[in-house]
DNA sequence: TTGTATCTACTTTTT
DNA sequence: GTAGATACAA
């Protein structure tokens, strides 16, 4: 996994290995089987192209053999070729399929990534025109070789950190309370979305327009400038910056904009409706030259306008690029007649569409199947058995493995109710697009000592692993800290060591902080003799800090999880020389997508799905608010409700055979229970297409039925309140980014006593928590309950259920 | 300083 | 139903 080597790639242009190698395969093999419209795409290299390809009309297919085409046929080299995607999942994909297509040759494409990807890598090597930079050379420029003391010269790059979303918004946090500004009306999560869509917009704080300023107040805009400087002095940058400052540098520095308008002759762009305007700008300026350039995308698959994305870039393609060649890519090798009906019935719903007539030579298949349930337990519960039912085939359709099967979602929340009911049946599910690894507290606080021990001024670092594990450093301490380092002009690790200097801190604290700053000069002593390796220093530095015995010591359940990703996080560094060049690239490669090998069903959201497909797809919670969501529809209008459209429509043609829409009439929203209406969307569906399931549902009807009796036992006890129950136990942490609340295994579950004389013995009951039980017993007011145990389907847990005094539960 | 209970405000979607 | 903020006890 060297592949990350950021050795300069464009050096390597010398070496045509794999232009060589692929010049030798037969053309016949990537154009085989492509349909004339596909062939046009491939085969119009020079000028602007434009592919307009609908959902499953073999748009990659496509993509990739224009990338085997150009090498084949010697029209470019490897490193010549810029090509974009959006996920890394999707650059993978174009790789490995690339390489299949020439035969082995995979090395090369150094270019091949997202967008951020290949920022990153070009912004290391001209970050001090932005003013970042930590490592600088004689002359100012980041690649300038420097003496070191571990040998004669080093080649160094700009080695700014990457903030992600938590470091963002705590940095903005900190400078909204030095600003005097009140957190309630300012909060800092919101900040960073408005400063975000600025950056997406390619806005400098000076940048900003007038209008855009007002509506914020101005104090948005001073903000914004105020955290753009602070990034600077932390040698930092975030997402949105990592194209605005090479949009910023390209605008700016023509010979650098020239030199790579050279270098790089063909640029692809996959999913261009998703683009937004730095990355439109960024995309323009590098093709400014030769019009080499062919973007790929569908205007009813946009489904990030929320992020900045313009589907008037794809609109207004042919008059950025004059000549352009517009292909349209119409057949679906995907789905069903059935499915492509419906999402084509859904989506026309949408005004202002390029318009594109998909249609598939595959004819019959299962009609689009809808169901509406009592509540959203109950459409897990009916997912659940049908999941299961269809591994073995049912309705008269083919089994399916769980593989084949997916749960496509609007909002991740909806996910837990999926997880908690599959957990209580044991069916194997994973969720995709979760926390990704990197991203973990555990990871991310390795990752601060890893920093500090590379440089000892990365005060955001700093700040995180202070007092974690606790070192009885508290606010006051910390403040202090802060205080002899501002007054002092220095880093916080400097600052501590002058505090501790002058006696500013004493007994525990003290100690415990002078460990810490000393175990730091010694980690970084290592980084710069080199005496041991990158791991071992690893190692060292997580095990003096205490930090793995933090973990060690810990006895909630994710305990054992954290230490095993902390074990994973040591062995990536093999596939580094140093620390430095894996605090790099980290945040790129640790991709949480782990290859297993068992059989699950897929959980993600809608947008996760993109670009994914899946013999059977579930679309539950196709409910007005939900889906289409209220937020949206508030904060966009139409503009918002035809977006939720196109991911109605994204949803649908993820379906290569059966596809199955749910909604529920009730649903707890905030722990609350509301009642919901089925999805406009609904009725937007061509009725030819659909046929109505009938949930056999535990009140007989689903929806529509008569609302169930109040207050019948199994509402009692999914009522209880557990948390507030003996044998539950709350655990919070306190600290600036978490705080979890986590029951031990349960021994009580309180309910209140009217609901215990309710019971009988054998009745089986529901618990929320707990999925299905039955009475065991009954003493007194103490029932005694065995619990399906989540994971299996045996009996095991047994719980004894006490009656509550009458004020305990708030009913 | 740390642990715990209680109040409050919130849940789209992501590189 | 959850996580963060806050208040207060240990």
């Amino acid at each position: 996994m060297s592949s990350f080597d950021d050795s300069d790639a464009f050096e390597a242009a010398a070496r045509p290995s794999l232009s060589a190698r692929a010049m030798a395969a037969r053309p016949a093999t990537y154009l085989d089987g492509l349909n004339p419209a596909q062939r046009e795409a491939v085969e119009t290299l020079n000028g602007p192209v434009l592919m307009l390809a609908g959902a499953g009309t073999g748009k990659t297919k496509a993509l990739t053999a224009r990338i085997a085409h150009l090498l084949t046929t010697g029209t470019a080299r490897p490193n010549e070729i810029l090509a974009v995607t959006f996920t890394n999942k999707a650059a993978r994909e174009m790789k490995t399929r690339v390489g299949t297509l020439l035969g082995e040759a995979v090395e090369g494409l150094p270019w091949l990534g997202t967008f951020h990807s290949i920022c990153v890598k070009l912004l290391r090597r001209h970050a001090e025109l932005v003013g970042i930079n930590g490592v600088t050379g004689p002359n100012g420029a980041s690649d300038a070789v420097i003496e070191t003391a571990t040998g004669p010269t080093t080649h160094l790059k700009s080695n700014f950190t990457i903030l992600d979303t938590d470091d963002q918004i705590r940095l903005l946090k900190q400078l909204i309370v030095a600003a005097g500004i009140d957190e309630k009306r300012w909060p800092a999560r919101q900040l960073a979305g408005v400063i975000d869509g600025w950056k997406n917009r390619a806005w400098t704080p000076d940048a900003v327009p007038e209008a855009e300023a007002n509506a914020f107040d101005r104090r948005g805009v001073e903000l914004y400038a105020a955290y753009q400087q602070r990034l600077v002095t932390l040698n930092a940058v975030d997402f949105g910056d990592l194209l605005l400052h090479t949009v910023s540098i390209f605008q700016n520095h023509d010979d650098v904009l020239d030199q790579y308008r050279r270098w790089f002759r063909y640029i692809l762009v996959d999913e261009y409706q998703d683009t937004n305007v730095a990355q439109y700008l960024w995309l323009r300026l590098l093709a400014g030259g030769h019009h080499n350039i062919c973007c790929v995308g569908d205007d009813d698959q946009s489904i990030y306008g929320w992020r900045g994305a313009e589907v008037g870039n794809i609109l207004r393609f042919e008059k950025d690029f004059p000549g352009a060649h517009v292909v349209r890519l119409e057949q679906n090798y995907r789905s069903t007649e059935h499915i492509l009906a419906a999402a084509s019935g859904v989506i026309a719903g949408n005004k202002g569409r390029l318009g594109k007539t998909l249609w598939t030579a595959a004819k019959g298949g299962e009609k689009v199947r809808l169901i509406g349930h009592w509540d959203g337990e109950e459409e897990a519960r009916w997912i659940g058995d049908e999941i299961e039912a269809m591994q073995t085939g049912t309705r008269g359709m083919d089994p399916k493995t769980l593989n084949q099967m997916a749960i496509l979602v609007r909002a991740s929340h909806q996910m837990r109710a999926f997880e908690d009911r599959f957990l209580t049946i044991g069916l194997p599910y994973r969720v995709i697009g979760g926390p990704r690894f990197y991203e973990r507290l555990e990871i991310r606080d390795a990752m601060a000592y890893f920093r500090l021990a590379v440089s000892l001024d990365d005060d955001l670092a700093f700040e995180r692993i202070v007092n974690t594990p606790k070192r009885g450093l508290g606010d006051k301490a910390q403040q202090k800290i802060q205080m002899a380092a501002r007054q002092n002009g220095v880093s916080l690790y400097e600052g501590a060591r002058i505090l501790l200097e002058a006696k500013g801190l004493t007994g525990k604290g003290a100690k415990e902080l002078a460990r810490l700053c000393d175990g730091l000069q010694r980690w970084h002593a290592i980084t710069l003799t080199g005496s041991r390796s990158h791991i071992e220093l690893a190692e060292i530095v997580l095990d003096e800090s205490g930090y793995t015995e933090h973990w060690q010591n810990d006895k909630t359940p994710e305990a054992p999880g954290r230490l095993e990703n902390l074990k994973e996080l040591v062995k990536a560094l093999e596939n580094f020389d140093n620390l430095q060049g894996f605090l790099e690239h980290v945040s790129l490669i640790m991709d949480n997508e782990s290859e297993d090998a068992e059989a699950k069903v897929s959980i993600m959201t809608l947008h996760a799905a993109k670009g994914l497909e899946f013999p059977a797809v579930f679309l539950p919670g196709w409910e007005d608010g939900l889906f289409p969501s209220q937020r949206s529809m508030d904060e966009s209008g139409l503009k918002g409700l035809e977006e939720e459209r196109r991911l109605a429509y994204v949803g649908i043609t993820r379906a290569e055979e059966v596809c199955t829409i749910s909604f529920a009439a009730n649903r707890r929203v905030y722990g609350q229970w509301q009642s919901q209406l089925p999805s406009r969307f609904v009725d937007e569906l061509p009725e030819d297409h659909v046929t109505v399931l009938t949930p056999p549902g535990l009140y007989g009807g689903g929806y529509g039925a008569a609302a169930p009796q109040a207050d019948t036992f199994e509402e009692r006890v999914a009522k209880a309140d557990v948390y507030n129950s003996p044998g539950w136990k709350r655990m919070q942490s306190r600290g600036a980014n978490y705080q979890t609340r986590q029951p031990s295994e349960a021994k009580n579950i309180v309910i209140d006593a009217e609901a215990v004389s309710a019971f009988a013995q054998g009745d089986r009951v529901f618990h929320q928590k707990f999925g299905y039980g039955i009475v065991m017993g009954i003493e007194g007011d103490k029932l005694d309950i065995e619990f399906d145990k989540a994971g299996s389907k045996k009996v095991v847990a047994r719980f004894l259920v006490a009656a509550a005094q009458a004020d305990d539960v708030p009913f």
